[in-house]
DNA sequence: GCCAACGTTGGC
DNA sequence: GCCAACGTTGGC
């Protein structure tokens, strides 16, 4: 099993959609970048556990935790004209990106925000030092998260 | 809203 | 293949 952070804007689709959403399970699409695509494609299976994240708002949190409940396949958002992520690049023969579908696992109790997650990542010996997120210029919006980084934020909600 | 960092595009 | 211009991300 492996360990993944996903980012997403509140204003555009927020863990309270994810729990508003039948079974709680949404497909992640419209990733638009290769190096995530990748990710989506080739490594990110069933079963896998991720940290659902809040980017571009007013306290950028890990909000929630998620399980993968579909592994890789086509973004078709991508074949449609009419969609937002349309891409003539791709199409259904040879498609250019891929998504995955989560489901809520749960809420947490208290967001940890990436302000407490920097400041952690000061500690001595903290598995959070190479976490991708906290890397300068990182904006990977599908990013791996070691178990032990997993584990530790985890914990840090429980505060 | 600003701006640094990064990714993509396209001319040459 | 280089690189300038442009677009996007995302923290602050």
């Amino acid at each position: 099993m492996k360990y993944w952070l996903m980012k997403t804007e509140p204003n555009t689709f927020s863990i309270d959609d994810l729990a508003e959403q039948p079974e709680q399970i949404t497909c992640w699409e419209g990733v638009r970048n290769y190096q995530a695509r990748n990710l989506l494609r080739d490594e990110i299976e069933e079963g896998d556990q991720v940290l659902f994240y809040h980017s571009a708002c007013k306290t950028p949190a890990v909000v929630g935790l998620a399980t993968v409940s579909r592994g890789g396949y086509p973004d078709h958002h991508a074949f449609d004209k009419k969609s937002h992520y349309f891409d003539p690049k791709s199409n259904p023969d040879s498609p250019t990106w891929y998504m995955v579908d989560i489901k809520l696992n749960k809420k947490l109790e208290r967001p940890v925000t990436l302000a407490e997650l920097r400041e952690e990542a000061t500690k001595a010996r903290s598995p959070l030092v190479d976490m991708v997120l906290l890397q300068k210029g990182s904006r990977l919006s599908v990013q791996p998260v070691s178990k032990k980084q997993f584990d530790r934020v985890v914990k840090l909600s429980e505060k």
